[in-house]
Formats: C-alpha cells, sequence, structure tokens
DNA sequence: ATTTTGTTTTTTATCTACAATAAACATTTT
DNA sequence: AAAATGTTTATTGTAGATAAAAAACAAAAT
C-alpha cells in the first residue's frame, strides 16, 4: 500500500474523543483549524462519524447523537505515524546494549524489521543524522557513532555556548513581555513539585524542557532551536534508559532551575550567567554519568 | 533507469587522466583505494581502459599503452553526481531575484525541471533543511524562508559564539601540534595575496575557508564542524551572486585575517579574543550588506 | 601466509506508481 | 456578498523494483 491514513485516524480519535452528545458542530473549516488537518480529511472524519451513527450529518446541520466509546476508536498502533514509529524503533535499537560506536547501520535490514519502505528508513536516517549520533559514507553504508563520551561533552559544550546566549537575551526582554509571565509560572510549577518531589520526581523532564525551551525561545535564533530540538530528542529518549538516582538528581536540578529563574528575574546579567553557568555544570555531570558504560570506553 | 554509473565515470575520467604510457600500474584494491571507489568499480575502469585499447591487462600485467585523450574521457554532464546536480540548480533557483521569502516549493515541479525522479528532490531537501533556508509543514509543501536580514544575524551569531570558541581552544594547542605548521603555510598565503592583490582577489574565498576551516577543527565539535559546512555552503553560492566591492572587501579581510593569525600566534588569550571579534564583526557587515534587497524588506 | 585476482552476494541510490492528504475550484446556502 | 458545502485536481508520503556500487567470498599467485 502507498501510504497509510493515521492522519485521518489520529485526528478522528482526539476529535470523537472530545464530543459531547446533543452539542452542535460547527463548520467543516472550523473543525479542519480546530484539528490541524485539511478540510478533506475533516470531511472525512465527519464522514466516518455519520457512518457509525454517533453524528447526524445534513449539510450544515451536525449534531452528536451519541456519545463514542473506546471501541469507536483506532487502535493507538494505527494511528501512530510512520516517522514515529521508525524514531522509535531505531533509538531502542541503538540504545540497546550490543549497540556498539562503530557499528553498520543497514537500511533494508532496519526496514525489514520495522516493516516498512526503504525510503522511509533513508529519509528519517537522514534527518536523524543532524543530531551528530549517525554518520554516513557515500556510496555506502551508516556508521552509528553513538552515545560516547565524546559526544556527550561536544554536546554539552555547545549547549552551554547557546544557553548562556538565550539566557543573557532573556535578561533583557522588556518587562511586559509574555515570556515573564510564563517563567512566573514556571517558577511556581518547580515549587509545586517540590513540595511532592517524592511523588512527583518523575515529571521532572516535562518541566526541564519547557522551561529550557523557553530561555530558548529568547534568542529568537533558528539555530539555537534546531539544536534544542536534537538536544530534547537525546535527552528524551535517554533518559528513559537510565533512571538511576532520578530522584535525588532531579531534586538538585529544581533547586538549581529556582536560583536560575531568580537570577533572571533580578535581571543582572552577571548573576544570571552565575546561575546558568552553576546549573549548566551540573547538567553535563549528570549527562556524563547516565552515559552507558559501553561506550565510554570506545571511541 | 534505477541508477546513473556517475561514480564510475568520474573515476574513471580521473583516473585516464593521469595515466602516463609505458608505466605499470598497481593492484586493483590499490587504485580503488586511490580513487577512493571500491574495487568493482576499480575493475570496471580497468575493464574499459581495456577495451579501448588505452591499457593492456591481463592478471597481474597491466601496461599502459597510449595517453588516453580528451575524447576518451566521459562529458562533464555524465561525471556529475545526481546531489550536486540537484543542489546547483536548486541554490540557482533560491537565489534568483524571483525568489521571495515565504515562497512554496514544490518537490514534483523541482523534480521535472532538474529532471529527475522525486524521491532524490526530496532527500535533498531534507538535507538542506537543515541550513534554515527552508521549512517543512508536515503532509504538506516546503516554504522557502530565504536570505533574509534575520537569517543573516542568526548565522552570524551563532558564527560568532563558535569561533570564539574555536579560536581560544586553537589557542591552547600544545607547541608541536600540526595546525601550527598549517597555520602558518596558510599565514604565508595571505601574503602572497596581498602582494598580488589586484590580480587575485577573487582567489580569496578559498583561503577564507581553509583559514575558518583549521580554527574550527580546533574545537573537535561535531557540531560546530557541521554548522561551519552549512556556512561554508551559503557563501559559496552566496559569493557567486554578490560580487560587489569584492577587491576592497576581500583585502580588508586579509588584513584581519593576518591580526588574528597573529594573535593565535602570540597565545595570549585576550588578544586572539580580541582579533577574532574584530574580524568576526567585520565578516557580519560583509554578509548584511551582500544580502539581495528584495529579500531585506520582507520578513 | 599474504596479497592479488575472479566471482557472487549484499546494499545503496534512484525511479515509478499510487493512496492519503491538501489545495483549488464550483456550487449552494445564509 | 460572504461563508459553507460539494467536487475535482495537485501534491505528498510510502512501497516496491532495479541498476550501480560496495562488500564478501573463493581461488590463484607471489
Amino acid at each position: 500500500m502507498a501510504r497509510q491514513n493515521t492522519v485521518f485516524k489520529e485526528a478522528y480519535n482526539r476529535y470523537a474523543a472530545a464530543l459531547r452528545t446533543d452539542t452542535a458542530l460547527p463548520s467543516e473549516p472550523e473543525i479542519a483549524a480546530q484539528l490541524g488537518v485539511s478540510r478533506s480529511t475533516a470531511r472525512a472524519i465527519l464522514t466516518r462519524l455519520s457512518e457509525e451513527g454517533i453524528i447526524r450529518w445534513n449539510k450544515r446541520q451536525k449534531t452528536v447523537l451519541r456519545q463514542p466509546t473506546d471501541r469507536d476508536l483506532f487502535p493507538s498502533e494505527e494511528t501512530d505515524s510512520l516517522h514515529d514509529i521508525i524514531e522509535r524503533s531505531f533509538m531502542q535499537r541503538i540504545l540497546a546494549d550490543d549497540a556498539a560506536p562503530g557499528m553498520q547501520i543497514n537500511e533494508l535490514e532496519l526496514a525489514r524489521e520495522i516493516g516498512t519502505g526503504t525510503t522511509s528508513v533513508r529519509e528519517f536516517l537522514i534527518r536523524f543524522s543532524r543530531f551528530g549520533l549517525i554518520e554516513k559514507r557515500p556510496n555506502s553504508h551508516w556508521t552509528l557513532k553513538g552515545f560516547t563520551r565524546e559526544f556527550a561533552l561536544e554536546l554539552a559544550d555547545v549547549r552551554e555556548m547557546f544557553e548562556l546566549h538565550s539566557a543573557a537575551e532573556f535578561g533583557r526582554l522588556p518587562q511586559g513581555h509574555q515570556a515573564w509571565t510564563d517563567l512566573a509560572a514556571i517558577r511556581d510549577d518547580h515549587h509545586a513539585m517540590l513540595a511532592d518531589i517524592n511523588q512527583r520526581f518523575r515529571d521532572f523532564s516535562v518541566l526541564d524542557e519547557r522551561f529550557h525551551l523557553l530561555i530558548h525561545r529568547a534568542s529568537k535564533n533558528r539555530f539555537i532551536a534546531d539544536f534544542y530540538d536534537a538536544i530534547a530528542i537525546v535527552f528524551h529518549y535517554h533518559y528513559q534508559w537510565n533512571k538511576t538516582a532520578a530522584r535525588e538528581r532531579n531534586e538538585r536540578a529544581i533547586h538549581e532551575h529556582l536560583d536560575y529563574i531568580a537570577a533572571l528575574e533580578s535581571g543582572d546579567q552577571a548573576a544570571i550567567e552565575k546561575a546558568c553557568r552553576a546549573h549548566l555544570h551540573s547538567a553535563r555531570q549528570t549527562l556524563l554519568q547516565s552515559l552507558p558504560q559501553l561506550a565510554t570506553e570506545t571511541a
């Protein structure tokens, strides 16, 4: 088959889950905009909802007849985009214990294992290569460079340059700027999490990402933003595999964030730089400690 | 057809051009290594050279019978890799006057215009997207972000962060390091070019790239190296279109480079930072001035 | 024993085809 | 007239096929 209708299925699930009985639905363009899909897909969703007897649809009249149940929704395997499936599968592979740096990556084999065509795998690898974890020799195979100590150090160096830059820019934002409100909200979330740290320490990574993303947006630089995407992906998958001492690590990080936030709010550039450096220094240690032992040895 | 044999043709041309009558040729693996291709391709080259009566080939005996002429070589259109063809064609397009930021990029149209399949164009665009000049909306078209003022400023900011870092690292390289020898050679090349600046100012861009590449290698950071690739591509194509005041601009840059080199050689970190900043500041101005007028206006 | 050549297999690069999705165009309704 | 719906067209995303190129294996020569 040429293409899975995952966009349709995923949007269908989202829309069905939000339906409330006896309400009237808006126009097709509006539904499409709400879901972030084209009107063609929105119509396909309405068609199916109608066929399933969930809504009555006649031109402008669209009324919800009944609440959809779980059985009306598509199973989650069918709603994942191919890109996500490949990404998960690939990350699992390269974070597995037997994935040694220097290992060859075979497009065809990967495609077969995931159950997909080679084109999609190729395109994924090309996109993924920007994260510096794999490398290609033209007309030949990809090589896994891996989560090595070098990788962590290079990543940390660039991260520090970028974040110092972004933090300084953040400190220069004018008073009424939206970012200050967002920062205050994030500060409160930190306090809330700290109050219940034993239960909630696992949620820290989400908060961490929100915080750093907010900082980086202040620099309004596409290269910095792109790099932060890379960091986010790496951290996302990497920390799923390395959960040692998460509570202590996260609690310490929260305190550092609070210092950092206070410095930002003070507007004192020297204080900002100091707090930022302090946090980045310990973030670097955390990253280095979380490396898989195998990868630390090899180059 | 599935794939053009451009690797073969390009390597054939290279090898044929270097042949000298009555010499004996080395073993197949050695030829392959010299040319940077596989032995299969090397054998294909030997087979053709033999068929064309340019060499006599019998197992280990390989003697050059006659000097190949220009007519023995493949025409240059047939030796360019598809990737290069697409890159040139695409850059020409986005640097053309009517390429306004915000413009849609159509894969199929591009492919037809270049005379290639859509897959190759897609893959090129994905690779190219890391340079921040184009952006994709999923399930929809690519958008040209263009050589805008924002692009130049963001590029320059990151460039400055990276180069200051690399220059500082360079200053810390140990005495006997190869980089110092390379730097001295580049210094001499600068003096040589300066002595004959009216004739040679057009060659500066090559020297410029060599110099900055040498600096960046000192940081041993894959992200910095990758970013410099982006800069190099952008400059390579961009300056082909913008040649105003090249002589003055390049002469000034040479002087700045020489100051910069002297600072590096002094090992004085404060002096390095100062010279580096001075050069980067004027490089930024040059970049901003070279922007096409159209792109400066729009966001 | 190692290197070289001969032969076969594997893998990549690229094209083409087609369903899903988006976008454009035409008609109807408010 | 503007917005919604109905219909058609264009474009993207993905699979599958195939020649080129690389890599692996086998036999022969130093």
